[in-house]
RNA sequence: GUGGGAUUAGCUCAGUUGGUUAGAGCACUGGUUUGUGGUGCCGGGGGUCGCGAGUUCGAAUCUCGUAUCCUACCCCA
């Protein structure tokens, strides 16, 4: 038997796929009435434009990525992740020449070749925004604001993480003292972080070994280390939350991986879905565009995960919907296909092609969650006429079938 | 990439030192004497026990390999 590769999973569960057009629904809504619109783009890009955005830095490049060679010689890669790509489509279609404010939103699978575990597969969904060509910490908020909304939507509990990454006029100046301050206690440290010193220092905050942990209580803070712009902006961001009630929590180990990122970065996390607990992120990343060649733009966006959030998306309760249609007697089953032919024009509508005692039918109709048990019988037929029961309030009638069409209405 | 656990019917799982035709519940399906469901009763179909080797007279059961799933770590865009 062929099966899906490992940590690809199908959609074909009724209950899982109304779960993700749910979510979808909800969250394409509120991503409009934001003002963002959708943007589509490629699931394979070139290799380079991932090595580009995320850096050379970590494990990433080497060993995360769906890279592969084309026929052509080409050295692609399935995207791992939204931004890149968005990024990519603004400044080939020339949008940060152009000016002016653009903001899309997105969703689609991503791909990221690591270990499956709870939460985390290689083809997974994502969905994201992005903004491009506001400076502004409002939009910062507005961001943070979208998510709240969403998840509020969902019924989804959460505790928002929220820092500031500092940008060009005070991270490198942080990062120098981050790296002495790790030297002093180098020889005290696992090894992870030991090796993180040279890969990725600001990664030492969260790690998850406890010696380490009470090591960097005496570490440098960046958010304590911001220059006068990065401050102010923070503290407009604390305000602009505090004021539309929206709670937060100063977690001054939030970091990010890549270059790109600077001033706010944010946290979505959940305590009820394992150790990968992020179920959305967020940040500005003011280099990007440059990064890609583009002319110097201001950005910010986040992403969520999708499979993640489905686990705790509290569904509205589902009522009875649609029509039953059945015949007790052979000579009916023609009309009962006919009548639920044009019922279908307006309604759910699903028939029985046997012909089945009444009891059958209401057991048929009752599976598939039918509001309407509809059934002709000898009388019926007879008559010209078809039994109705609503099988909620378990009333019944019997009903001209030219009138079936109209006088019912859900 | 590293570590731990698992893999038996569509699903959730039993299967007691290796021993005849591998079981249950749910689900599915048929009937229930000729018109009332979700909540009665009786029956039926469905499994080369993940895959491949090995040990053995004999393997779902023991050994090795391999795949996949779960889970944690690394990493996390």
């Amino acid at each position: 038997m062929i099966k899906s590769l490992r940590g690809m999973n199908d959609i074909l569960d009724e209950n899982e796929y109304k779960r993700f057009t749910y979510f979808l629904d909800i969250a394409t809504d509120v991503a409009k009435k934001y003002g963002f619109h959708y943007i589509e783009t490629p699931l394979l890009e070139e290799t380079a434009l991932f090595k580009r955005s995320v850096g050379e830095s970590s494990d990433i490049v080497g060993k995360e990525m769906y890279q592969f060679i084309d026929k052509g010689k080409n050295d692609v890669c399935l995207r791992p992740e939204g931004t890149a790509g968005v990024v990519r489509a603004f400044v080939q279609k020339k949008l940060d020449k152009a000016g002016g404010i653009h903001r899309f939103f997105y969703y689609g699978p991503m791909f990221r070749y690591e270990r499956p575990q709870k939460g985390r597969l290689r083809e997974f969904h994502q969905f994201g925004v992005e903004s491009f060509g506001v400076a502004s910490v409002y939009e910062d908020a507005v961001m943070i604001m979208m998510v709240v909304d969403i998840l509020k939507k969902l019924g989804i509990g959460y505790r928002l993480q929220l820092n500031s990454l500092g940008d060009n006029n005070c991270m490198p100046q942080y990062r120098e003292n981050l790296i002495s301050f790790i030297e002093s206690v180098e020889d005290k440290i696992c090894e992870d972080c030991q090796r993180r010193k040279n890969t990725n220092p600001i990664r030492i905050l969260d790690c998850k070994n406890e010696k380490c942990q009470s090591l960097y209580k005496n570490a440098p803070k960046l958010i304590n280390a911001l220059c006068k712009g990065c401050e102010n902006d923070f503290d407009k961001l604390k305000k602009i939350l505090d004021d539309n009630e929206i709670n937060y929590k100063i977690d001054t180990n939030l970091v990010r991986g890549l270059d790109y990122y600077s001033k706010t970065a944010f946290e979505f996390v959940s305590d009820n879905i394992g150790s990968q607990s992020a179920i959305a992120g967020g940040g500005r990343y003011d280099r990007l565009v440059e990064f890609l060649d583009g002319r110097p733009t201001p950005a910010i966006g986040f992403a969520m995960g999708i499979e993640r959030l489905l686990e705790l998306i509290k569904m509205p309760e589902e009522s009875r919907e649609g029509y039953y249609l059945g015949a007790m007697d052979e000579n009916a089953v023609d009309t009962i296909v006919s009548l639920t032919h044009i019922k279908r024009m307006t309604e759910k509508a699903m028939c029985d092609y046997k012909a089945k005692n009444l009891k059958n039918h209401l057991k048929s109709a009752d599976k598939i969650n039918a509001k309407y048990c509809c059934v002709i019988g000898t009388n019926e037929m007879n008559e010209g006429t078809i039994w109705v029961k609503n099988l909620e309030d378990k009333t019944e009638s019997t009903i001209k079938r030219e009138d079936f069409h109209q006088k019912l209405k859900i």
